[in-house]
DNA sequence: ATTACTATTTCCCGAGTAA
DNA sequence: TTTACTCGGGAAATAGTAA
């Protein structure tokens, strides 16, 4: 199990016990048994890795010393650095489509007290009442709006009323034609399809862009990725 | 170079592609200039990674989209994980050796205001008038202290008076027998030799401890990894 | 241009075993 | 016990090439 092959895992293994700042006493069976090889190759690697550089060996009698050298060290931290590079760096995810005319329903529901203060507390900005309908254009950006909707961490709770109950929604804070802020949002029980998402923003877009219906629009999300993987993984669904 | 073989190395690549996050199209080819494999085993390794779950491949006419699977991403993690563990924990540093009486001088050297004021300010502790000599014990400890000497971040320098020049040194705050708070000394002129340290502290160890010479006592040091690794690398001397 | 098959070579693993 | 050699089998890499 596994992908890492018996060299890595033997330096990995060494810096663990802090191969780099001291010598570690080893035999080869226990390094054998560590990295799931045979004592044989064990042997052999660490006798390669001594000859390409990465340890040093001292036999003391029947025993072993092995430290990493600078080499090793640089060789297991520059693949800490590539790692971190991925798993720290913000995650943009970029969602592409073109607006389209709903049926004006955006304008009612935002408005109702009961979304529109904890929209309002939630997003940090007052909504403009109504939302912006737009119809994803590529396998990409749909892809990414399930995954978005997935990962949409601000909730709005559902609330009743005398006459009805009001479902609930997720959203989450993105940016508009990579310039204004503004939040898609993914209504619980929703008429569209996963192909729809629906934009809640301070501004009139419409008015600000000077949208018209079949017009492309941008919006990007940035994660942290930490967030995100914790929201993905688990899901058994990446 | 490097120790990676192809299959990590493709993971890697794929995930700094943000293959965790989309699909991302790929040619074997390029993929074996980035892997540094031959085309055909690029090739063999995507399907074999295919096969083991690690990655998913959709080929669309001459087109070929790659995205991790979730055991792919976990993968990384795992390795991620392992190797943080390595780079941000603490490396604790331990010395062990015999008190011996020196010559006395360190009473006075730690009593000229030139020292005495800055190792106040340095160390946050008011130093007793005294050093105790401890002859360490063990190579790894004479390696620990050599390798202190070169990672000792707290300076105290030298100074002048009418009569003579005296010479600076270097500290980093250690714990003395797992307890009581103080610093190693590092003369930069010293007549010791590498087998010696002195240690400075706000107490008068000898009475505090009852010791006498002879008498074992242990100093720890705890580095901060990203200050170890910083000070230790680019010596030429891991 | 692609991908990926087959054939060949090269490399690596581990059993057996010496020291 | 150790370490580490030789050696046979098998895996993995590349060349050549088809599709």
């Amino acid at each position: 199990m596994g992908l890492l092959r018996g060299k890595e895992s033997i330096l990995i293994f060494l810096a663990e016990g802090a191969a780099f700042a001291r010598e570690v006493k080893i035999t080869t069976s226990m390094l054998a048994k560590q990295v799931e090889v045979s004592q044989q190759t064990a042997s052999r690697l660490l006798i390669q890795l001594e000859r390409e550089g990465y340890v040093t060996r001292r036999i003391v009698g029947k025993e072993t010393y092995v430290r990493l050298t600078e080499k090793g060290v640089n060789e297991l931290i520059g693949l800490y650095a590539r790692l971190k590079g991925i798993f720290e760096r913000p995650v943009k995810i970029t969602l592409e489509g073109r607006v389209f005319s709903g049926l004006g329903e955006g304008a009612y529901y935002i408005g109702l007290p009961g979304y529109y203060n904890q929209l309002k507390e939630r997003l940090g900005f007052e909504p403009f009442l109504g939302t912006l309908n737009v119809r994803l254009s590529s396998s990409a950006s749909i892809e990414g709006r399930l995954l978005l909707e997935r990962v949409a961490d601000i909730v709005i709770e559902g609330f009743k009323d005398e006459k009805r109950s009001y479902g609930g929604a997720k959203c989450v804070k993105a940016v508009f034609n990579d310039v204004d802020e503004c939040a898609i949002l993914f209504i619980e029980r929703t008429h569209h399809d996963a192909s729809v998402i629906e934009v809640v923003s301070p501004y009139k877009l419409r008015e600000r862009y000077g949208l018209k219906d079949g017009d492309k629009v941008r919006l990007s999300v940035n994660l942290q990725p930490a967030f995100f993987f914790n929201n993905l993984l688990g899901t058994g669904n990446v």
